[in-house]
DNA sequence: TAAATAGTGTCTCTCAGACACTATGTC
DNA sequence: GACATAGTGTCTGAGAGACACTATTTA
């Protein structure tokens, strides 16, 4: 494809004034819930200087998942996710030194899967409130958020912030904290109902009726 | 952003055995209605066997959109589209002779604007029987079909296939094209009109009673 | 028994869909 | 007048949303 192409258009320059290609970078938008909020996972940035998503290189011959895969696992010590992918970030002086073009990502993960990584290199923060991340990050985030509220919008949790089985009410709280806002409490189970499994099984430990346990469908 | 994670990570190797950045390239599904069928346009291989979608390498420094619209004033001669980003294909054998990432597009344009076109170097083909095209090409299409329904589902020609003013009897027949149906007559002008303003004219040349004109609001 | 939470019956409002009627042009 | 197409009144059924009632547990 290359050569093809090549061969109908003028040759590229080749180590001319700036490089041929540029490098290619992942970078993931990883949320969770955390203190009842929605919250991003930022690592901090190898030169010290402040915070950024979690991101890495491409390298050669690298699938984008994997990278995304591997920086998650180095950075977050999360493994067994499958991210998203959000949009390409080209604009040529996102990187003061570098060509680099980044795949942004987008992943969700329960909060206890996160217990690994470093609390000193790693944050969360509000999605509402970020802080200012370079490369373009910010505009990653509020991708990531309408991506993820958009497959909160019709489906039980389908990203698995909580366990294989869950209440009515934990669920309705996890789409409340997702979405800013959730229906009525009896709306909400008529609409999900349709995508659940009851499990015979109740909830114990609250006060009040025991509620049913479901699964997804 | 470079500096950073290389500094990080260990440095990636430089013309060993493959390179160490990929290629990067764009390719557009271009859409058109063609005898009464959604069609998708594709440009001949320069190594001329067989065809592909329209597309072209990154040029250094250069935006993606302006690849994307290079590639299409070059080989189909559209000028003024605003496609927008489907997803990165990155299987590492997608091209034969080299690693070549490729950021897919759609976008959709009215019949009468490809009249430039090269014939003998471009063909249009029914987006369902697109032919076995190179690179995963076929995937692009299904996933600008995917993307080219959802955003007609809901408004008015949102990618101007049709001119500024049209009747909701073309209105009707594009989206019955686009999306293979479309609602009963009436039901589909009750969805539509909050999203139109008549203009007071009405389009001359039918039988019958003459249709109100109406632009998109 | 009081309080808290779960689960459900039912009313209303909106809207998509369908049918049928009226309106206005051409042949 | 016959026909074709545009535009609209109205009925129906499905579903979201809200309210209020019943059910089942703990304190």
């Amino acid at each position: 494809m290359a050569t093809e192409r090549t061969r109908t258009r003028s040759a590229r320059p080749v180590g001319a004034s700036g490089p041929s290609r540029p490098a290619v970078a992942v970078d993931t938008a990883l949320l969770t819930v955390a203190d009842g909020e929605l919250q991003v996972v930022q690592a901090r940035r190898p030169n010290g200087k402040g915070w950024a998503l979690p991101g890495s290189f491409l390298e050669p011959g690298e699938r984008l998942h994997d990278a995304v895969a591997r920086s998650l696992a180095d950075k977050v010590g999360v493994t067994g996710l499958r991210p998203r992918q959000l949009q390409v970030l080209d604009e040529p002086d996102r990187d003061e030194h570098e060509w680099v073009l980044s795949v942004a990502h987008v992943d969700v993960v329960a909060l206890d899967r996160l217990a690994d990584r470093d609390p000193d290199d790693t944050r969360l923060m509000p999605v509402d409130r970020p802080g200012r991340l370079p490369f373009g990050h910010n505009e990653i985030i509020r991708r990531a958020l309408d991506d993820v509220r958009a497959r909160y919008a019709a489906l039980p949790d389908p990203d698995g912030l909580l366990p294989d089985t869950f209440t009515l009410r934990s669920l309705r709280m996890v789409h409340e904290v997702v979405a800013g806002s959730a229906p009525q409490r009896d709306t909400f189970r008529r609409v999900m109902e349709p995508h659940l499994v009851g499990t015979g099984a109740t909830a114990a430990g609250s006060r009040g009726r025991p509620a049913e346990l479901f699964r997804r469908r």
